[in-house]
DNA sequence: ATAACTGTTATATATATAATATAACAAATG
DNA sequence: CATTTGTTATATTATATATATAACAGTTAT
């Protein structure tokens, strides 16, 4: 699995592990059960802190993408990321609305943007 | 134009500010051409510093949305936000994607996701 | 003219977040 | 017994956020 972090970027490392992790889940690169590197060995591997990869993990379990075992490491849920639920679709709404707020202003096609999310969606098939 | 701030909110004060303004843009609760408050007594109404309000103010300004009269004052485009070109749709698709990647992950399905931005769309119009 | 108002610039401070650097701990494994 | 696991703790640095004051240079209204 690649992982090319950009240090220089405004969106924090352990956001975009975050990101990169989920992306590879999505893509299915990462099955249910998989375990991931261990923080150290991870962390070595990008060359940045240990501390950093553990933030991203911690963040990772919270969202019950992973489960974490204290001697053993940290591995893909292996009953499958939680289901959307009601708690997630409203998160959904809102942080959709800025990007459709956006759209609207600029005066881009509802269709358009449906079209969009459906190219995005197309990838991960 | 009521304008709520969520002063514990991990989104910082100024962002709140600025997807306020565009969503009473995209509502034309504020049309091209309208002035807005001075940083000053914005900030006087909201309880918070004009130096908040400025960086609000500088952000709509650089990507197209007011114009800014140094001794006049900030004025919605009156030429109206500028359009979608192709680098804001390519910042429009890195947006989505982690939307996007969640909801694959949540397995969450595409039109029931398409549904979710119909129905954001709908309230504008 | 003068006072009040505009955005702007400058300086300083306080707080929180992000990232790193070390070190040590407890439990499991080789 | 040494190594590896995540965890916890402490400290430091840098950056972002927000505030507080003050002053400046034009513009507008009185």
């Amino acid at each position: 699995m690649i992982i090319d972090l950009d240090l220089q970027s405004e969106i924090p490392i352990y956001t975009q592990l975050v990101q990169t992790i989920k992306k590879g889940i999505a893509l299915k690169e990462l099955v249910p059960g998989e375990a991931l590197p261990s923080v150290r060995s991870l962390a070595a591997d990008l060359g940045i802190n240990l501390h950093t990869v553990n933030k991203a993990y911690q963040l990772l379990k919270q969202e019950g993408y992973v489960f974490i075992h204290r001697q053993k490491g940290v591995v893909i849920n292996p009953e499958g990321v939680p289901k959307a639920d009601e708690v997630y679709v409203e998160k959904l709404k809102g942080d959709l609305e800025p990007l459709i707020v956006d759209a609207i202003c600029r005066d881009m096609d509802e269709e358009r943007f449906i079209q969009l999310c459906r190219e995005q969606f197309k990838k991960f098939r």
